[in-house]
DNA sequence: AGCACGCCGACT
DNA sequence: GTCGGCGTGCTC
């Protein structure tokens, strides 16, 4: 008698034996249809018997074992499961998610790709330009690895990083294997998508994000599966992407938090992807200009070889960067004077400016001055945002909307108003004090659809603005050829959050936004504008010094023993009322006490920094450890005692490691 | 997670 | 007398 066994998408921690007399060893990464309750599933088969644990007069008969496309090879049901321990999430939920829809579902795209294959070399001169020297060194680096090495290619904005990804990819192409490149995000994919395309002209390029359709993604998955693809180029759902001759990935702005997912399976495809390349023996260029404090302590320590790029290969010298200090100073609108004397010199000779500030709407809370009053949310714990365009009230959390009321609902005052600054009001500032200016704000309201954000992107490159607001969404990606001036404002806040990651994600942040300004004849230039013109991350943008910075942060880190010197999971748990999260966190604790060995930390469960949301009252329980073996066991003895503890059917909860959020 | 089974209130 | 509420329990 034989039986296979089948990872199910449903959320138990285990697998379905079901009766196939028909089946091989063979079949091992095939597909089947099973009867499962009442209905039907599509499933994974991930082992075939003769015996199970299971009486046998309980099991199934397997329905269809689907032989139509090959079976995902060992080396990815590996990756899944390693995916499965680590984020202690189901297995079958995992390769669930790991498929795409389609082929998820039991079905396979209709018409399959040609696949141009690699062979049929495009005879056109491909332009490869000149390496600089640190460029030479870092890929004879990555190019002469043999086997398993991570390395960090550490370069501002404009050192080159991209050619020495795509010379190390030439070499494998050549080699006849393949690439895997991840990226953060599809709206930059585009342009690198076309750079690497122009670059291999002969080879097949995959790409894989959320803005691929259904029958393209299987299309792609099944390229790369059989091995017609030679470059998958993807956000971070490629890194579950099949590829028999994969030979080397590289995990672009490795520090971009995007490559963490916030739901479902929590996982970070950076850390999936270093567990790939071990697996596989290859390996791994994480790139950035702000590495992850995870990352570059890898480095300084002499795990992950460091690959440094001091020098910008397309502009000369790197922005100039100046704090105005605004404690003395009135500001006008949240500006100062130095600021807006900038700005005028830059209206007056042509050139671009962008105002950064990380806060859309008009302003961020609607206050009576009389009673106290504010603009809450009824539906969680936070303020709902004036968006004076639209004459509403706005809730940037859960998206509850609202009018903007003429009086005090609570006491009848005319006199209320907005307090703060966000990225509208300062455009209607902008706007009054420059009436001759063209002004473009650029924030997730104007540039709502990839369509307005396009034609936005379009009017910036063809010069048709001279001053730019936006928040984070400018930061990343794009040239802005006449920018020379980038203002930061209200950035103040993020460094004394709650958040130990706060400065982190500031540093970079400005590090990119102050990046985009200057290039080859214009010389750039950075003011930000502070009450803490002395504060240490100040000073390293100033100073250009990412390495002083990381310093700084890791000796806070190692003091407080926060990551990466532990390491961290959070069980979040979410229900009606406050006391229901908070016991079933209690009783959570309770139940790890025996189970954690002397090497786990539990802290006491908390409400959520944003308490409530969508009417559901959120709390988590930190846990800690020193040793991410002792932590991994404790995780996976623990979880089955959640599983068993009884809870208020309405109450979620899930267990995130490696939280990036708090 | 679905989806069944199961035991108590307001309707034809 | 039944339709249907959502509380517990199972899915090979």
């Amino acid at each position: 008698m034989t039986f296979v066994r089948v990872a199910l998408d449903v959320p138990l921690s285990r697998l379905f034996d079901y009766r196939a007399d028909d089946a091989s060893a063979a079949d091992i990464g095939l597909r089947a249809v099973v009867p499962f309750g009442s209905s039907g599933k599509t499933g994974l088969i991930v082992g075939v018997a003769d015996t199970t644990d299971q009486p046998q007069d309980k099991l199934k008969p397997v329905e269809a074992i689907l032989r139509d496309m090959p079976p995902l090879p060992g080396d990815w049901i590996a990756l899944c499961e390693f995916c499965n321990r680590y984020y202690q999430h189901p297995l079958g939920q995992v390769m669930s998610f790991a498929l795409p829809p389609m082929l998820r579902k039991g079905r396979l795209p209709k018409s399959r790709g040609k696949g141009r294959g690699a062979s049929c070399k495009d005879a056109r001169e491909v332009v490869r330009p000149p390496l600089l020297a640190e460029q030479q060194v870092a890929v004879e680096a990555i190019t002469s690895a043999r086997g398993f090495e991570t390395f960090l290619l550490h370069g501002v904005t404009g050192s080159g990083k991209t050619e020495v990804y795509l010379r190390a990819i030439d070499a494998v192409l050549a080699a006849g294997k393949q690439a895997l490149m991840l990226v953060p995000e599809i709206a930059l994919t585009p342009q690198l998508e076309q750079r690497v395309s122009e670059r291999f002209p002969g080879a097949q390029i995959v790409s894989a994000h959320s803005g691929v359709a259904d029958a393209a993604r299987a299309r792609g998955f099944l390229d790369a599966l059989e091995g017609r693809a030679d470059i998958v180029l993807g956000t971070r759902l490629s890194v579950f992407m099949p590829l028999p001759r994969l030979a080397l990935i590289v995990v672009d702005e490795e520090h971009d938090a995007s490559f963490k997912q916030q739901e479902g399976l929590r996982y970070s495809a950076r850390d999936v992807a270093v567990f790939r390349a071990k697996q596989l023996d290859i390996p791994i260029v994480l790139g950035s200009a702000t590495p992850s404090l995870e990352t570059y302590q890898h480095a300084i320590s002499g795990r992950y070889r460091l690959l440094e790029l001091h020098h910008r290969a397309v502009a000369e010298a790197p922005p100039e960067v100046r704090t105005v200090d605004t404690r003395r100073e009135k500001l006008q609108d949240g500006m100062s004077a130095a600021l807006i004397d900038a700005l005028a010199v830059r209206l007056e000779r042509g050139e671009q400016s962008l105002v950064f500030l990380n806060r859309r709407g008009y302003a961020p809370v609607l206050a009576c001055p009389a009673c106290g009053w504010v603009s809450r949310c009824r539906r969680c714990a936070a303020n709902m945002v004036v968006h004076l365009a639209d004459q509403r009230l706005r809730c940037h959390h859960c998206g509850l909307e609202a009018g903007i009321p003429k009086a005090c609902p609570d006491c009848g005052n005319q006199d209320i108003h907005p307090f703060g600054r966000g990225t509208q009001r300062l455009d209607a500032a902008l706007s009054e004090r420059f009436p001759q200016a063209r002004i473009l704000r650029i924030d997730r309201d104007s540039a709502s659809t990839p369509k307005k954000w396009q034609t936005l992107l379009a009017a910036i490159h063809a010069g048709e603005a001279d001053i730019l607001i936006g928040t984070q969404m400018l930061a990343k990606g794009h040239d802005f050829p006449r920018l020379t001036l980038v203002g930061v404002v209200g950035a103040d806040a993020a460094l004394f959050a709650a958040d130990f990651r706060a400065p982190e994600r500031l540093f970079a942040q400005l590090m990119q936004v102050g990046g985009r300004s200057g290039r080859h004849d214009l010389p750039g230039e950075v003011l930000i504008q502070t009450e803490h013109p002395g504060h240490p991350l100040y000073r390293a943008l100033v100073e250009h010094d990412y390495a002083a910075f990381a310093r700084t942060q890791l000796d806070e880190r190692q003091m407080a023993s926060f990551p990466p010197y532990s390491f961290q999971a959070l069980l979040r748990a979410e229900a009606r009322d406050m006391a229901q999260s908070l016991a079933f966190l209690a009783a959570a604790r309770a139940a790890a006490s025996p189970l954690t060995g002397g090497m786990v930390d539990l802290y006491d469960p908390v409400p959520m920094r944003m308490a409530r949301l969508k009417n559901l009252e959120r709390a988590q329980l930190l846990v800690e450890s020193a040793s991410r073996p002792a932590l991994q066991a404790f995780l996976t003895a623990w979880m089955e005692q959640l599983h068993a503890l009884k809870a208020p059917r309405e109450l979620r909860w899930h267990l995130d490691v490696d939280p990036l959020e708090y």
